[in-house]
DNA sequence: TTCGTAATTGCAGACGATTGCAAGGTGTTA
DNA sequence: TAACACCTTGCAATCGTCTGCAATTACGAA
């Protein structure tokens, strides 16, 4: 509504009496300037409160300093994280961010995409959606030149820099772990199975199991969609196998927190009846009753990692062949999986 | 790096051999050109897949179609929440939505307000950092005519609009329903003093408190900085009390948590020894063990509110005078306020 | 055939900032 | 005193889009 209007160069140059360029130049503090006019117009700047309008200079420069960031959902604790450090590390190197969440839909993220390009960011960090099954729209800002890189939820096929998690290995650990407390019979619960990081957490269990000699067995391999609902299904499926399992491994930490609740009221005691597992450390993984097992990922980290890099590409610090950068995670052992079967 | 040449009007031009103002208008669907004309330039820019600059456009016409959102912390479930009905309104609406948290400090606040108006956002929605003391930055903004409106941490003298919880009211259900269950001396563990939620949900305390002629005893009002070790050591205090408070009541779910945590490892029972009471409704108030009673206060919905009014604004749909809206609070009784001391 | 009017389209000047190049001024040197 | 170089500053074009106004065309009416 109101006019609020900027001080711009134009003004400052007319109240001093000389050209806009020269003002311009004055505020870029160019040593090709007199000093003592450098310093009458720095001066005025300050004085009749500019700022510059970082949309004109973008059109000029055609670099907006400005990164788009994707991701499925801000209320994740999860990717807050990750942006919170992408930010960070943004501002500091004298970038701003715009943040959009697809909702997990593919749709959203499309016109995500679309809006961000338009607005003429300079890079875009991205985490695909739940739904995202095709990449055309990845691809399409690869043929336009547009500086991408995906994390945490990545498509390998694509052609440009992924930060991932160890989810093989992360799974593989606390996997590994609960075999080392003697549980055999261990239940795998799932998301949905093209996403990225439900294989590769599954590809851990295996590995795990294998190293120790279980057999595979896919009557343990549980899907939730991961709403609530879902969980709880799942977690009412786990206590009519029969034989029950001994230990449950849940792909993120909200289905385990689900499951674990919906036991509780089924009078199942956690751990003593049956382990439990998570996925992500969550600070809820941490309070519930018993604590959970899980692995901590941490996500500010990582948003500082994947933004650095997007950064260093832009700013030519970095080649800009692709690469892979993959984080370690940390098995957090709590009480939840301390359930100990004799073996056999 | 990369050029990545965007599609321009120019371009799209000189393929059809028309001017660049015909495509300007033939895009903007504008009703004084030729129907045929129109079609094959829409078809062209199609084809093209041109999409238009934002800032060139947001430059022209002097408005971004982009607010500025400002929040202590994006990690913050509850803050998260709010950008989350921020952005779909917004969206929606079409506005885009650049983000920033100030981490809890001035300077930082500062900061983001400078980047967001030479970024020439066309409105700003703001919740306070704590350590925000002073307000010069704000009276710049009111000064510069930059619309503006404050959200949950808020200052009352600002004369902008104001979007809160009715934390008096939310405050004052939950104490009065530790009363009803009999407790009578009740703690209040409050955050930093100048903090608007901190007095203004003591006031609720003190009210509820009055209602049912309980005397205010200053030494049951406890003040933690919010960080954990704060909320540790004012768990400590709470038992060192002689008599121990019936029921404590802190300012915020995280600080109850953190009290709850520490009673259970000094074999405290919650609620048979001493009954607990959050605010926020935070996803852990509800997984934790005892479940946390607690004052719900929808983020989502706040967000969605202040953006809506903000955007009246900006549209001119609602008045440019400031008002207060204030949103209740459910109180959500769980587990941990099951304490029934007898009544004398 | 000529004129008036309406329907289309193009020109050119913004928006606010940056920058290559030219122009003005000063001082130095022969 | 003339010539040259350098130090400062301004001019003008540019980024991509929008828009008031002028110009062109076409068409029907007289």
């Amino acid at each position: 509504m109101k006019k609020g209007r900027q001080v711009t160069m134009k003004e400052i140059a007319k109240k001093l009496g000389v050209s806009v360029s020269t003002v311009s130049r004055a505020l870029q503090d160019s040593p090709e300037l007199h000093a003592e006019t450098k310093r009458k117009i720095v001066e005025a700047a300050k004085e009749m409160n500019y700022r510059p309008n970082l949309l004109a200079q973008s059109l000029r420069i055609s670099r907006s300093k400005t990164l788009g960031v994707i991701v499925p959902e801000i209320t994740s604790h999860f990717f807050a994280s990750c942006i919170s450090g992408i930010q960070d590390i943004a501002n500091t190197r004298g970038y701003n961010v715009m943040i959009c969440q697809s909702n997990e839909l593919l749709s959203q993220e499309k016109a995500n995409i679309q809006t961000l390009v338009s607005s003429q960011v300079d890079g875009l960090l991205i985490s695909l959606s739940r739904e995202t099954n095709t990449y055309e729209h990845l691809y399409e800002l690869y043929d336009r030149e547009i500086n991408f890189l995906l994390f945490d939820r990545v498509q390998e096929d694509i052609p440009v820099s992924k930060v991932t998690f160890n989810d093989v290995s992360g799974a593989y650990q606390v996997v590994k772990h609960l075999l080392e407390n003697g549980s055999r019979r261990i239940v795998y619960v799932s998301g949905p199975e093209d996403l990225y990081i439900s294989k590769k957490r599954k590809e851990g269990y295996l590995r795990a199991l294998a190293e120790f000699g279980v057999a595979e067995d896919p009557s343990l391999v549980l899907i939730s969609d991961l709403t609530l609902e879902g969980n709880l299904r799942v977690a009412q499926q786990v206590l009519q196998m029969d034989p029950r399992p001994e230990a449950v491994f849940c792909m993120i930490d909200p289905v385990a927190v689900d499951v674990l609740t919906e036991w509780k009221k089924s009078g199942i005691r956690i751990p003593e009846d049956i382990a439990l597992a998570g996925f992500t450390d969550n600070p809820t993984a941490a309070v519930v009753e018993p604590p959970l097992t899980t692995v901590s990922q941490p996500g500010y980290e990582m948003g500082k990692l994947a933004v650095s890099h997007l950064l260093d590409q832009l700013d030519g610090l970095a080649s800009e062949d692709p690469i892979s950068i993959v984080l370690d995670t940390t098995l957090v052992v709590r009480k939840s999986s301390q359930h100990f079967p004799s073996k056999k």
